[in-house]
RNA sequence: GCGGACGUGGUGGAACCGGUAGACACACGGGACUUAAAAUCCCGAGAUGGAAACAUCGUGCGGGUUCGACUCCCGCCGUCCGCACCA
């Protein structure tokens, strides 16, 4: 009887069909089974999945499957991050509502991910633009406004006159509006911010405690928060060509060098520090300087390109340990204020952006710490700053110090005359969540001209996004909408105004974790039903959100708890970052600029060595190009849908998991997918034919087994070990190189299929075939097991137990080195000792001629590795 | 500039705690089946020399530790990523 081929696209809906029906994957929130969280983040319903996706949610349904065969109740929920700027573009593009095309977008998704027979409680969706959802997300910020964990205060932003929106710093590209194109300014308004920064010292050192995060997430939210221990310094104020103004004394500086106060040539503050913008009515000149570096905007682009500038003051800072010594006070473009006290003192010898700003204006560089080796009356500094360690010089009681004892001396010595403190500072600052944007949750604020800024009562919530709003124009249709933002005020009843900007849609992502433990509680959380299921176990995703997804997240956390509504402050206990999917770009020959070609518009063919593309529909050649990640804008898309309707999920999520090592990016290649197709069909085949030759299932062990059946035997239980500890570490390309291994002896076994007790042994062995592919092709599995004679579904069978005696082998392969190179190796029972084994290499031809009759200094032997004769 | 990761066949990659480098797969070559093709099955394969046995070399480069190094240490080179005027 031949063989025929597995229908994928055929049976897949079956299946899931028959998961769906039976209930299979619904979470009940405690059944008595030990827990499993895993959690991929969740989609932006953009429109589409796309590989990236397909990557995404086969890794955690791999691990899904894998803790449910084990036998954990696992929580696998999905949602959308829903609310978002693209709908909006949408809706001015396309002149739909950003709700309508939103709400189109998942389902059209929805459908692509069941299509993949991800193993999901689907009854727990959620998404973020639900009144259902943002409700709760209202609720929590009054309560955390409440606790003071939000605050309204004044910042400077990138203000889009155009759009008439803020946009993020990652929007402005070369100082214009990503979007219109317009010069981008810099304004200062007042916004809502999340005080992520009252847990600081808690978000830097609980990271310690992520012993399941990559180390390299890890360090850069420790990079991210920014710790550094300094002090600050008052420095008296002196007039000279200018005048101080009135009520200005003294200047407080932030360093963290304070050994080197000795080197100090001048002092420089910000453009925006309150003492500069005094002295700007005074000096002429200096608002025209403040002006032009208001300008230069705050994109990491045009700080990086500027030139450090400075404007002269003309007043003087007063040395803390020398009343006689004055220092220039200068604006300089390149002191933050956000960051310390928007002041330094400048010390060029042992700063590179002081020495470049001192070479600039001519400021002495006095060096004061020398390193070991070099003449402190001969070493100078130039060009280049000298911050390695050393001995301190020209710095009075401190000379001759190290960096640290000198650190200490002037800590004491400015405490002790009541000049400073000393003070840990932070890079890391408040959240501001503020957004001019239509699409996005509401702030559930009312601000009244008698009352101030007013909560929205509870009883008034959700504040729902009105319907009605137009995109003809730029700007925020919330703020223009004729009637939305008249309320009255809850407090006294006068005519109010609605805050009309939107949540940042990092906060909705920053607890969608949480709400899937009980997605429909009346409460944004349920205790218990978090309590039980937090923290996530397994948490994947993309390294992008290695920072502010994955910090707001921790923040949330901890404000929740403290508002009452959580009681665990590490969302994710496990936590892994995938690769990209990347694949090859093509474009047309000798075009500039490039014109890109998708996969399905060439085709590709092998002479010797080279591949050569043409372009289908012109039969032109094309170029191959570099190997980049998916993207719309290069064309090197393959879509889901397509592989999926042709091909089978399995073979995608097969694919996926093949050959890449998870966390690295994974190249899509015709020929990769194709070899995984191929192993597809070759699994189904194999089913077909053991199960022509296979023992009946209740069929007694034989009483001898050929050395043949004993092999497979070992075979599978080593596999079945082997694979299931791949799996747990997250190891899928190994896990799936395990199966092809167990695939290999099969079709090995199948060959021998007269031999003793084989058909027993086969039986077994497909039956751990068909479980051991079921996290990665579950339809496949499925197929196969019913195939095999079960009615049962195998996503319900627990995982197979290998046997411990069947994982070590009697016999082992021991190599045999001379002087460390390999020349032999020998078969010894796994038992043999030290003197046998010396024994029995020592007789090897190879091993004689190898050691060519010198004598024999040594012999080490590490009893089932290897022997190591030292002549 | 600061911080981090990674360099292994033609390709993706494997190699546990220092113990047979190249598992598994792709591509390639040869063969079987077929009128033929596809599919499938079998065999080969790091490089160099050799018909072969075998020998030599071989994990970015240069040193070191060790009986033994892809693995540990020191110094380079290259690629990629994150942060970046943070005082």
């Amino acid at each position: 009887m031949a063989t025929e081929r597995y229908n994928a696209p055929e049976r897949e809906p079956h299946w899931q069909k028959v998961w769906d029906e039976k209930g299979v994957f619904r979470t009940l929130n405690d059944d008595g089974r030990p827990k499993y969280y895993v959690l991929e983040m969740f989609p932006y319903p953009s429109g589409r999945i796309h590989m990236g996706h397909v990557r995404n949610y086969t890794m955690g349904d791999v691990v899904a499957r894998y803790r449910r065969a084990l036998g954990f109740n696992v929580l696998h929920p999905m949602g959308w991050d829903a609310f978002g700027m693209p709908a909006e573009n949408a809706a001015m593009a396309n002149k739909v509502h950003p709700a309508g095309w939103t709400y189109d977008n998942i389902a059209t998704m929805r459908g692509q991910l069941k299509s993949m027979g991800l193993s999901i409680d689907w009854d727990r969706e959620i998404a973020t633009c639900h009144p259902e959802y943002y409700r709760h997300q209202q609720k929590l910020f009054l309560d955390m406004l409440a606790k003071g964990l939000v605050i309204r205060k004044s910042s400077k932003v990138n203000w889009d006159p155009v759009d008439m929106t803020v946009l993020a710093n990652e929007q402005v590209i070369d100082g214009r509006g990503w979007r219109s194109g317009a010069l981008v300014e810099t304004r200062e308004l007042t916004q809502w911010f999340f005080r992520i920064t009252h847990y600081t010292e808690d978000l830097l050192a609980s990271l310690d405690t992520l012993d399941r995060w990559p180390e390299k997430v890890r360090l850069m939210q420790q990079n991210w928060i920014g710790r550094s221990e300094g002090m600050l310094i008052d420095w008296d104020l002196a007039a000279g060509a200018s005048k101080l103004p009135r009520g200005e004394k003294s200047l407080q500086i932030f360093t963290t060098r304070h050994d080197t106060l000795f080197g100090a040539s001048f002092m420089a503050i910000s453009p925006e520090h309150p003492l500069a913008q005094k002295l700007a009515g005074k000096v002429a000149g200096l608002p025209e300087f403040i002006a032009e570096c208001r300008r230069t905007g705050t994109s990491a682009e045009a700080l990086e390109t500027a030139e450090k500038v400075g404007f002269d003051t003309g007043i003087f800072a007063v040395h803390p340990f020398d009343k006689t010594w004055k220092v220039p006070v200068y604006v300089a473009n390149f002191v933050l204020m956000d960051y310390g006290t928007g002041a330094i003192f400048g010390c060029p010898a042992h700063d590179q952006r002081d020495l470049d700003f001192a070479e600039k204006y001519a400021l002495p560089v006095t060096p004061v710490v020398v390193p070991s080796g070099a003449d402190a009356k001969s070493f100078t500094v130039s060009g280049e700053a000298y911050v390695g360690p050393g001995r301190l010089a020209n710095s009075a009681f401190l000379d001759g110090m190290t960096v640290e004892e000198a650190k200490s001396e002037v800590a004491r010595r400015i405490e002790e005359k009541g000049r400073g403190t000393r003070r840990v500072m932070y890079r890391l600052r408040d959240w501001g969540i503020s957004r001019q944007r239509y699409w996005g949750c509401p702030i559930p604020i009312i601000h009244c001209e008698a009352c101030g800024v007013v909560p929205v009562p509870e009883a008034d919530l959700p504040v729902r996004l009105p319907d009605d709003v137009t995109f003809d124009r730029p700007g925020n249709p919330l703020e223009r909408h004729p009637t939305w933002k008249d309320v009255s005020c809850p407090s006294c009843g006068k005519p109010a105004r609605r805050e009309t900007d939107t949540m940042d849609t990092f906060v909705d992502s920053s607890w969608y974790f949480v709400r899937f433990c009980a997605p429909r509680a009346d409460t944004p959380s349920d205790l218990a039903a978090s309590r039980y299921w937090l923290p996530v176990d397994q948490y994947i995703g993309g390294i992008e959100h290695a920072i502010l997804h994955l910090l707001y997240s921790r923040f949330f956390a901890r404000a929740m708890s403290d508002t009452g509504h959580l009681d665990v402050k590490e969302p994710f206990a496990g936590l892994f970052t995938q690769g990209m999917v990347v694949h090859e770009t093509y474009r047309r020959a000798g075009v500039e600029p490039p014109q890109w070609l998708l996969p399905t518009e060439v085709s590709i063919r092998t002479e010797g060595d080279k591949r050569i593309a043409t372009e289908i529909a012109t039969g032109k050649p094309a170029v191959i190009g570099s190997i980049e990640k998916m993207s719309k804008s290069r064309k090197n898309l393959v879509d889901p849908d397509d592989i999926i309707g042709h091909y089978g999920a399995d073979t995608a999520r097969w694919f996926m998991l093949s050959d890449s090592p998870p966390e690295r990016d994974v190249q899509w290649t015709s020929e990769g997918f194709d070899a995984a197709w191929r192993f597809q069909q070759r699994i189904w085949r194999l089913v077909d034919e053991a199960v022509a030759i296979m023992a009946p299932r209740d069929a007694s062990r034989p009483n001898a087994l050929s050395a043949e059946a004993e092999a497979l035997r070992r075979a599978g239980h080593k596999a079945v070990h082997a694979i299931g500890r791949e799996i747990e570490s997250l190891r899928f390309n190994r896990a799936v190189a395990q199966i092809y291994e167990l695939a290999n002896h099969l079709s090995l076994a199948l060959q021998k299929s007269g031999a003793e007790g084989m058909p027993w042994v086969l039986r077994e062995a497909v039956e751990f075939l068909v479980q051991v592919v079921n996290p990665m092709m579950p339809h496949l599995a499925e197929e196969c097991w019913s195939r095999l004679g079960y009615n049962t579904l195998v996503a319900d069978q627990p995982w197979p137990k290998a046997d411990p005696a069947l994982l070590v082998d009697e016999t082992i392969t021991i190599a045999v080195q001379v002087n460390g190179k390999r020349r032999d190796e020998l078969v010894m029972p796994r038992t043999a000792d030290k003197a046998e084994i010396e024994a029995a290499a020592l007789k090897l031809d190879s091993v004689v001629r190898a050691i060519g009759g010198r004598a024999i200094k040594k012999i080490i032997v590490v009893p089932q590795r290897i022997v190591n004769v030292v002549a």
